[in-house]
DNA sequence: TGATCCCGTAACAATTTCTTAATGGCTACA
DNA sequence: TGTAGCCATTAAGAAATTGTTACGGGATCA
């Protein structure tokens, strides 16, 4: 795997050296720029994995700079952490903080910093995974959500009808019989009529449609191929 | 920091004491056990940080354990790897597979088990980095002053109540049951009863309105996406 | 050592979800 | 076209789950 580039704002250059040297060492790319203006250019060209940005700088301020960036199509999703002097200026950065952001005071903890950056990594990288989603036909089932999704429509459907749905749609195609929905879904030792599978299909049904899950006449359902 | 306890069941004692001495190599502490029963035994006293289940066992099995496990809630919330032997048992297992577990198929190969394990452990380890602020919808969610703050109005929440909160915010829209929850926010091995964490979300649904924090029924809560 | 706040629990109310049972419709086949 | 078998649909009551409130024990802080 190719390593992840930062791009490292700051106008003092020693300590710009000083956070490339620990970076590099850690297996980063690094990209500096000593200037927002500067900064902005070179995320351009070189599209860096983060941006590590120092707030109060002469020629175009951090801020600002991370203001073009939250403004710019093709910068806008790169997470930044802001690197501040003061701890009150925490509350200048609050503006602009984005979901996965960070900012850290200075002086800066080598250690912290690092571990600051694969966290925020980390969880942009997560955000991208399609850990327990399923996507068939024009659904997506979200079962760490525990939403259906239809383009920007969301159902939210109750727990077994929810689970039913889930488990027919993982099994796209294959029919299964009554008995063995409710030993799946419901679970092994429950006691529960086998027609109440007919109606919570119908309630996805329902909520849904009826051309997800097909009735297989005399065996039983399953979601459409 | 204490080494993670991964616990091993297969009845193929070899395959057994081979796994061992790998694990023990990475640093992991091993637990084993031959068959789904005593399997569940050790795991509800030692209570291990990852289960790596043989399918087809004597005794009580491998399938039958984890449903024992996934229906007990001290239990439950452990990420559980398959082992199989053919590749057609996959099918299987599907309809066990929870959130972050996964399944081998044997012979495995060391290298590759390790590396499976660590990815789970860390899909699984959410006690990620954190954040000292987190902005969700109109909320500034200040982890450095146990503070949550909308727009000027600034709200003080005792701890439980902030750290619930801030555990879901820092995971928007994923539904956590109320057993991860007391895991995740209360502790491990801490005895709670769960409806404890209704009331706490109660609470902060009182301070700050209820359109935050929601409800899935007969799965546990979210923050709202 | 009060006063106050926080936390966990229990009890009951409110709500949602699940299950059942009854009815009617459709299809296949004789 | 009659009949049997299977499924869809509905509505109502049962069951499960959550919301809400109140209370007592502890911790904390003056």
């Amino acid at each position: 795997m190719a390593n992840k580039t930062i791009l490292v704002v700051d106008d003092e250059k020693d300590l710009l050296d000083l956070i490339e040297y620990n970076l590099k060492k850690e297996g980063f790319d690094v990209l500096k720029a000593e200037n927002g203006k500067e900064g902005i250019q070179i995320a351009k060209e070189h599209n860096p994995d983060l941006v590590l940005m120092d707030i109060m700088m002469p020629k175009m301020d951090g801020m600002e700079a991370v203001e073009k960036m939250r403004s710019d199509d093709q910068l806008k999703s790169i997470p930044i952490i802001f690197l501040t002097a003061r701890s009150d200026e925490k509350t200048e950065v609050e503006g602009l903080n984005k979901g996965g952001d960070d900012y850290i005071t200075k002086p800066i903890s080598t250690t912290k910093l690092i571990s600051r950056i694969k966290a925020v990594m980390r969880r942009f990288d997560e955000t991208e995974e399609e850990v327990n989603r399923l996507d068939v036909h024009d659904l997506s089932i979200d079962k760490d959500r525990y939403i259906v999704k239809r383009g920007e429509e969301e159902f939210q459907l109750p727990r077994k009808e929810f689970e039913l749905l889930y488990y027919l749609a993982s099994r796209k195609g294959k029919v299964r019989d009554r008995q063995t929905l409710l030993n799946k879904v419901w679970g092994d030792n429950i006691y529960v009529v086998d027609r109440t599978v007919d109606v919570h299909v119908r309630k996805i049904r329902e909520k849904l449609g009826n051309h997800y899950i097909e009735t297989v006449k005399g065996v039983g359902y399953r979601f459409k191929e």
